[in-house]
DNA sequence: CTTTTTTTCTAACGGCGTTTGGAAAGACTG
DNA sequence: CAGTCTTTCCAAACGCCGTTAGAAAAAAAG
């Protein structure tokens, strides 16, 4: 009896359009915008049943979140299996956080806490920050194979600069003109991988 | 008669309790804890009271977020009359901001609309990051006298340095550890700066 | 003391996250 | 089929929130 598969199907269904929603109204109004009942009412539900698929509104966001830090991790593994040189694969790296903060920026806002997005507990941001079986850590190793504890420095600047310059450009820049930042986005990043070299 | 001045010090008396009182919880509890109740109950007055010296939560908020910026923009101006070189004035300025951030972490915040906090208008935000009339724009000018359009560019970068790294910090790193991250962030300004000379 | 002005608060509105208790619907059993 | 059991679902409520209206209280002016 299919009774049981076809539930469960119906419940993943539900959760992904929870998580749907919710994202769809943080970009259209901002994360300050969205609530339970707002996502309640367009999902077709009453509020409770939120609570069925989610213990708070904080959980639910800290699934976007862990959400969107899998997507970016699985583009940094694929990056670097298809290239071979850690310059190229930074680069590569870079660029694909680009696109992605302009894609969903309403995801990298849940990421890094911005523009009015807060989830409470910070592990899956420090765990995602941690060297531990991190790609980009790896790229930076190789490019630095002398460098021993530099390394993890390194790796450090190089999140406080990707993430500063998107953070910073996702906060200042109208829509407009972002685009245009991009490049010079990337020259910085080259600039600094560069210099590390 | 003294009357009126009287209230008018009693006004500006109060109007700074609400502020300090909005940074105190905000301190112990996080900007999310920071509500209109709450204040009023501490400078005990009743919550529309505070609506006679702030519009909204959201200018209460701003009103700190500039306070701020004009807090940082006078060290900033200190520091260019203090030191006649451009490369020390902005190890210096590095230097301020890390310590305001560590000084005020709630504070800094605001400015950047960090971990919860949360200011709807931008005009602020951008009105400070904007080159004109800036101390540290004309410091890396003057550092870079041959750069032209780069200088701008230089700017941008530099506050994408300084920013990214003090939030990740703030958001990343036990209070304990943040000691130990100030050396790694002045080395990576002081990097910086010579990599532009 | 009375009137006018200023200051302050109580009460309410609509919205929020979250919980409770039970109704409705569905699935199983005799 | 009816009856029972299980799952699914929601109305209503709790205690918060920002904000506003209108009345009470206090102060000042006459």
């Amino acid at each position: 009896m299919g009774i049981v598969e076809r539930r469960e199907r119906l419940k993943k269904q539900v959760r992904n359009d929870i998580l749907q929603t919710a994202r769809d109204i943080a970009r259209e109004d901002g994360w300050q915008g969205v609530s339970i009942r707002k996502i309640a009412d367009i999902i077709e539900y009453s509020p409770p049943i939120i609570y069925e698929y989610f213990d708070s509104k904080d959980k639910l966001l800290e699934t976007i979140r862990v959400v969107g830090f899998d997507e970016l991790r699985a583009d940094f593994d694929r990056i670097k299996e298809i290239y071979r040189d850690p310059e190229k694969q930074l680069v590569e790296v870079a660029q694909s956080i680009w696109n992605f903060s302009v894609e969903q920026p309403e995801v990298f806002q849940v990421m890094f806490n911005q523009e009015g997005a807060f989830v409470h507990s910070k592990k899956v941001y420090q765990q995602e920050m941690d060297i531990t079986d991190n790609p980009v850590w790896e790229m930076i190793a190789r490019l630095r194979p002398k460098a021993g504890e530099k390394v993890s420095m390194t790796y450090y600047e190089w999140w406080c600069l990707t993430y500063g310059f998107i953070s910073i450009t996702m906060t200042t820049q109208p829509k407009h003109a972002i685009a245009k930042m991009e490049t010079i986005y990337m020259e910085g990043v080259r600039r600094f991988i560069r210099s590390i070299m």
